[in-house]
DNA sequence: GGGGGGGTAGACGACCGGTCTATTTGTGGC
DNA sequence: GCCACAAATAGACCGGTCGTCTACCCCCCC
């Protein structure tokens, strides 16, 4: 096989800077000039390792998860705290990461979620497909934050995760607006409230 | 002054069909040339009522508060019912409109919240006058609920409206990338969760 | 050292983007 | 009846869009 590339994986590398482009600037607003200039790969390449600009889209959606769901395992996998702190560590991170001013390496799912799901299926499937996986991580990490008594067992994992999630995408958006922070100070004292005293360690 | 147009006002009309294209497709992935041509107007008219397609945007989303606030008014304005009465038929009605399979007519706060506010500086004040004016507007209504007993007195107003709006949001977002509705059946059910049991009207 | 395939290179086409200047159209004053 | 003038229109313009296509390079294998 013939490789000479600068770039180990031509294709991951294009994945990458489109990801910190498209975080950005969202999915119609970008071409692929664009992406392809910053990424200094010709366009011949994008066509060899991609059908079209949507499948591009979509495999940037799976490439994303994989990598989100990657950190979300690492940051909720048991350790020694209860899971309702590695819980909340995880919305604590979310604030770092959305909060940041550079609009690269956001939340994908906030920034295209709007956008993409009446312009193109596949990439609704994808988005939807990476939802899920996320919410199924949440819910587990609260079902055993019910086991191991850091949250109140009269909790439903599912929906709770599945409200909490929504509550967060919701707040990202009103922090995008507004341009401030206070929309996620607002958001952890809900969260916190939410998930009701903690009965091992009460503050 | 000379006037041969054949809608009463081609500017609003203009700004009307925009606003049915653009709820579905999106702002960048929209052209003038369709809007123009769905609204049989000459590309040639469309820079002397705008400036520009960001200042169109501009004003379309100003245009879209102004329309919403009013509806908004007429849902929440006292008549016989209590506050908190009121305020649910706002979140059920919330439901119908985004619940609805056309692309068309939806929230613009959840559509374009995302993909422009890094994209447009006057067109992301826009929203935030916009969402101010509507959290403005629940958070009175929320007041009146604690006055007239229908929502329990402990709840602050300000940040109690700004978290529902927030969750709404977000669901709505979930719900258009798994295109169904139970987000927005989970939403009804923690919103009356929320704010709390009705010590007028007990169920 | 010739063939073959993974990967690169970038010109090219058809079309569409927003913008602007020139022009027509309609109306009121006289 | 006709001019002045604003309202409104028409369409040229240029750069960028996605996607295609041909040519090429370079390394491996035989």
């Amino acid at each position: 096989m013939g490789m000479r590339q600068e770039h180990p994986d031509t294709r991951q590398h294009i994945l990458n800077t489109g990801e910190a482009i498209i975080s950005g600037k969202g999915f119609s607003a970008v071409g692929l000039s664009e992406i392809l200039a910053k990424a200094e790969v010709p366009k011949g390449s994008f066509y060899y390792y991609f059908e079209s600009k949507e499948q591009f889209g979509e495999a940037l959606l799976d490439a994303y998860f994989l990598d989100y769901l990657r950190r979300l395992e690492a940051l909720l996998k048991a350790d020694g705290s209860s899971a309702r702190e590695r819980l909340m560590r995880y919305w604590l991170r979310w604030i770092e990461v959305q909060g940041q001013e550079s609009p690269t390496q956001q939340c994908l799912v906030v920034k295209l979620s709007a956008e993409v799901s009446d312009l193109s299926e596949p990439m609704r499937q994808a988005l939807w497909r990476g939802t899920d996986a996320i919410l199924a991580r949440l819910s587990a990490c609260m079902a055993e934050g019910i086991a191991d008594g850091s949250l109140p067992a009269q909790l439903d994992p599912e929906s709770t995760s599945q409200a909490l999630y929504q509550y967060w995408l919701g707040a990202s958006l009103l922090a995008k607006v507004r341009r401030d922070l206070t929309a996620f100070a607002l958001a952890i004292k809900t969260t916190q409230a939410w998930l009701g005293s903690d009965s091992v360690n009460p503050s």
